[in-house]
DNA sequence: CAGTCGGATGAGAGCGCTCCCGGGGTCGTG
DNA sequence: CACGACCCCGGGAGCGCTCTCATCCGACTG
């Protein structure tokens, strides 16, 4: 369309071409575009000019073909679009696995399964062929697709325990660990009546909570959220009625702990006189209710990248390394506790 | 490793194997499973069922190799990772292409460009090779890369009016109609000292809000900042030093008059009685600025899907249609102004 | 000086797919 | 009954690359 001089189209250089320019072989271009030490500086020098001159980009799917490996992986998030653009960590966590990728030379897919025409699509797709391995967030606790990916050979790393330990690594936050601080910290400010409004049980971060909770308080009262704000607010709203005597509520996401915040508020208590309120995520919501939420800190990042590290660490060494890696939390005070 | 039956090892099933099976020969699968008329009802059933048996997925690299097509398009964003994170902007448009993408059964690589030598891999990387069109996110002014891209024949849309006019399509929200609506709604509330909090004026939305406030009060006071919430506060503090009379703020981003309203509130100012503000973006936070912000809503998701149309539009029909398409916004009315 | 060793090199053989061509069957028509 | 029109269909060619192997050449050894 461009040029079309002799009658090969407007296509990008081809490695025969630069391997003619070059005054060598294929697989002498091949050699050098690939860093291997097996060619003398003359050849190799020859090549790098022609490459440059040609403006030459391999093409991956040919190189594809033959390695069998196709230097994209992907991250796959189990999330309605809602919680998606709602939740910070998304976000972040995307960005920290973006930037491991890009070092690496690797290509990131992201794929958002919501509707549950998507995960069947999705399933389908997730094959050797098409991705290298894939870095899951978010799954629920009854899913089967990790297992369905692993058996057919598609290595894997997710986010966050799976319910049912097995054969996946996985890099997870000390939920627990950051929930007990949290309700421990309450129990020190001397409250009595601890409440908590907990995630989706099917879900690590909300069971893992819920488990630090009663680490620390036992049976207290307990309300059963989604994570997000109305459902937030609707818990406080039941815990309020059927506790009206509580002192202290921990809520497994900022979002809740927001929604909770407004309610108590409508209904006359003093946050944090009355009632003390932590959040879990330390978002950025975190820093603007009214008061300022206390809320626990994942090192999201750090995760994203220990992700990416178990998940190359599998793709290289064969023998398939099964890891979990536990990162620590830590609680952020602000003005609600 | 799972079946050796003859030398063909653990691989997937290709074509070959399920012509075999299916007793017809390659080009006959090949066009059952590109949905070709030209196939006999018996020959399809007999392809379907070995397709089935033998679970076979197509090779995507190898049919890229021959088609020159890789059914994959890049989501590239120019962000810092902080703002990435920051800007519940992004993670919709990002939902919202994955979602339209994912219904075509394409695949969307997400490239995150932040730091400079990331940017200059990433320029190698955009070829026709690897992606078949580029869908652009928050580019700055000055950028030559979707100059580049055009001129290397990778189709592009861009989200953002470019700030040079020039054969690249965009879509856009219409920042300059947003910002005059807001800012107008505060001059009928009889707001006489109206200053603005700008955006970086390099970016699309950054300049298109500032002109969208100076269509309505000419040369008032601005002071800019990044879109981010510590901007906002210091130009808030300029403000406040240089026009300690304003009785209202328009800011380019929830962010900045997040951060502008801690700052009035730490001078003494009542907000709304007396200085009104109002942000842009509508974000999860407006919602839990104290007071809650009066917004302008951008059609986030619609932007998304009307990004990946004109980008697809692009890739079928061979004429380089340069397109732009500009969203309406609503300002959307909380107890900030 | 013959013999040997090892590194550098070129080229053949595919990887799994689509495209296209030509053969053969079926049907309708003169 | 013969001939063309129209479908279906099989398989060769080739996409651009890597890998393997045979070859070659210079250097080193005995």
């Amino acid at each position: 369309m461009r040029d079309q001089h002799s009658n090969r189209s407007a296509g990008r250089p081809t490695l025969e071409e630069v391997a003619a320019r070059a005054g060598v072989g294929r697989g002498t271009v091949s050699r050098v575009v690939n860093g291997s030490a097996q060619v003398s500086p003359r050849a190799r020098e020859a090549v790098q000019t022609a490459i440059d001159e040609l403006g030459y980009v391999p093409n991956r799917a040919a190189r594809a073909l033959v390695t069998q490996r196709t230097d994209s992986i992907a991250l796959v998030v189990f999330e309605s679009g809602e919680r998606f653009f709602a939740e910070p960590f998304f976000g972040r966590i995307v960005q920290s696995v973006s930037s491991v990728l890009v070092a690496r030379n690797l290509q990131m897919v992201l794929m958002i399964a919501q509707a549950p025409e998507e995960r069947r699509q999705l399933e389908g797709y997730l094959t050797r062929q098409h991705v290298d391995g894939a870095l899951l967030l978010s799954v629920h606790g009854d899913d089967p697709l990790p297992a369905v990916l692993e058996e057919r050979g598609v290595p894997t790393v997710r986010a966050g325990r799976p319910a049912h330990p097995g054969p996946i690594s996985f890099v997870d936050a000390d939920n627990r660990g950051g929930a007990r601080a949290a309700v421990s910290y309450l129990v020190e400010q001397g409250r009595r009546y601890i409440a908590t409004i907990t995630g989706p049980m099917d879900t690590a971060p909300g069971l893992g909570r819920y488990q630090g909770y009663r680490d620390v308080v036992g049976d207290g009262p307990a309300a059963s959220g989604d994570f997000g704000e109305i459902s937030g607010a609707m818990a406080m709203e039941w815990l309020l009625t059927n506790h009206p005597q509580l002192d202290a509520v921990f809520a497994a996401s900022d979002m809740m702990a927001a929604g909770a915040l407004q309610v108590l508020r409508r209904s006359g208590r003093r946050v944090p006189e009355d009632v003390a309120v932590i959040g879990f995520d330390d978002s950025v919501v975190a820093r603007h209710t009214q008061p300022p939420l206390t809320s626990v800190y994942q090192p999201v990042e750090q995760m994203g990248q220990e992700m990416v590290r178990l998940l190359l660490a599998k793709l290289d060494g064969e023998e398939p390394v099964e890891r979990e890696t536990v990162l620590p939390t830590r609680l952020i005070l602000r003005g609600s506790a």
